[in-house]
DNA sequence: AATGAATGAGACTTCATTCAT
DNA sequence: CATGAATGAAGTCTCATTCAT
């Protein structure tokens, strides 16, 4: 009723809603200013069912990490794995990271802001698999360095660090209501990214 | 005398002193992490202190904000202003303002990550000053497109939200103890950058 | 069980509690001067119990304000619908109106002193209910004047103003352990206002 | 500086200015929420000027008491010598009593209100002095009684009791801005106070 | 006569979490 | 599965007063 009374359909499993609303709020204010009274008033449960679906309020989070972190992993990987050559591959990949951030914003803002307020042993845990995705990046680079298709003399790394600056910086300044699209976007930065890697 | 007491040899006068600590907390844990207790007791002096000072917590975020604004402002006036070529101002810019972050590495964490953190009024300052800035750095960006020196398929404002996302990255991944000198970060993001935007 | 241990009887539920020795401690220190700890502290709760029920401290006073306005409204109404002569009822509501502020004495203090730490909004919710009662009040004055029973040469508004400044006043000077019962001043308060309105 | 700033030309010797801005502000908002340094400021003095000459907060308040009841003890004094019939002797001093509170509203509004905030010697002192007040004033009321001008059956006490309570009311609702002026409430108070006197 | 930096105690409030039901 | 009252620690901020200068 609570919910009905704030306009919020109480639609699906209890665990998906407060993900849910987790991920809008945190987006909205960060996680130390949410407190879990709304997450639990906005999804139209109580306290207690909150508890019992989840140990923590980070343990919220820990699930929004653990779903983007599925979904960008499954996508890199079809772009690595297709037969394209390397630069029509990375220029997918960096495509899609920019146009499923944005497509997936609050998701997004919340993944590039919040990883400090993990618990360190998750925290761990997140920041190895952020690696080996940046990793998998990393070694498209590399091929095509390897390949004389792009420019070596910058490393991989620092190459792969600039690109993603740029995607955690979305959250800053995008919006859907702006002149441009997320396409768009991850056209230009693609053209940059390429661009600044031709030999 | 307390600061004695308590080991911590009292440098320079108390505001000063309160920035300072202040800012390598912030930097270290994050705004909302950080108890007000805990900056004055680093700083050896009391709450009543602080508040002589200072209206409130975020009073001496919005102090740091000040100061950094300041000097990436008049840094960048000077290269700005100089008569050297379009591509050369803008490359000096822009190594410019990473070995800057870097040498203020705990400055430049603070002001990358903590702007949500200011009040509304002092954020719309900040913002707006900020927004000065990376206009003047848009104006070199659109004077070599105009020129000629730099392609121009690429909106301005993309670029420099390009370039400045991987600078507000940098906090995330550099290390000093790490391989590469601020310099050399610097010189291959310049160069990452002009590449980018070779005609 | 802390109630307990602290020697107090825990009677009946938390807010009622809370509200109960609130008015005690108002009535006796002054709003201002009761710090949310002791109330919690007699009240055999703790902080949090109190703002899980009440949104802060000035919410305990205007639930003291509802109480009291709820009562004196009730009971004017009763007096004011009586089909007595005129000057039956409004001495019958004056000798009420001291005979319940003598037995609810603490309340009676809180009211007619604490309406200045009330919270804007509340402050005017409270004062509109205060000055729908004093209309009622007016009213029989006003009916006792143009019937002729009143001299009608001074205003009803003053009158009531007059009468409600010595029952207002009644916290200062009257004691339960003094000469006069709450009957006794009622009486001869309300031959007072009956008196000063003889023709 | 501050005092020229804020548009209050500093006149006077600095206690006198102390005095007066601490009335005003008692006044306005209740000696438990005026600071120290709100006087000071609204004066045009430091807090150790203020200290240099009153030896705490509640001191000013006890100073504004001195002012009031040498005041109106002076006043009443007047009007008991007088030669005239005890009725005119009583109405006048009573019309004067509220013309004086009115003109002098501030210091009025802080007597009635803030006798519980002065330090219990203090407390003491003002309220054998106010004792004095009344009793000077219930002799008017005991001599018109034994007399045979007062009717008897009213306690002196409690008519003294009646009236005051009206005067303290005052600063509840009158304003200079209403319809009333303080010479026609007063008048009208005084009626009523004589007319419930009418044997 | 006056300054104003500094104190230190205490104020109100928030909030993640627990637990008996 | 779910409730929601209650905890208790911690948080930010206020303020009368003191004291070296």
């Amino acid at each position: 009723m609570a919910a009905r009374a704030l306009g919020v359909e109480p639609l699906g499993p209890v665990p998906e809603r407060l993900v849910s609303v987790a991920t809008k709020l945190f987006a909205e204010k960060g996680f130390d200013r949410v407190a879990v009274q709304e997450i639990v008033d906005l999804a139209g449960v109580t306290k207690g069912a909150m508890y019992h679906y989840f140990g923590s309020k980070d343990d919220l989070l820990h699930e929004i990490y653990g779903r983007v972190l599925r979904m960008q992993t499954e996508r890199l990987e079809r772009f690595v794995a297709s037969a394209a050559p390397v630069a029509d591959r990375l220029r997918a990949a960096a495509v899609d990271v920019i146009v499923t951030s944005i497509a997936n914003f609050d998701e997004a803002k919340v993944f590039y802001r919040s990883m400090d307020h993990l618990r360190p042993d998750k925290q761990r845990e997140v920041r190895a698999e952020r690696r080996r995705y940046h990793e998998r990046f990393r070694a498209l680079v590399e091929e095509g360095q390897r390949t004389g298709v792009f420019r070596a003399d910058t490393p991989a790394d620092l190459v792969v660090a600039y690109f993603f600056g740029s995607v955690h910086h979305l959250g800053t300044w995008y919006s859907d209501s702006g002149p441009l699209s997320a396409e768009q976007v991850g056209d230009h930065f693609a053209d940059l990214l390429l661009a600044s890697l031709r030999p």
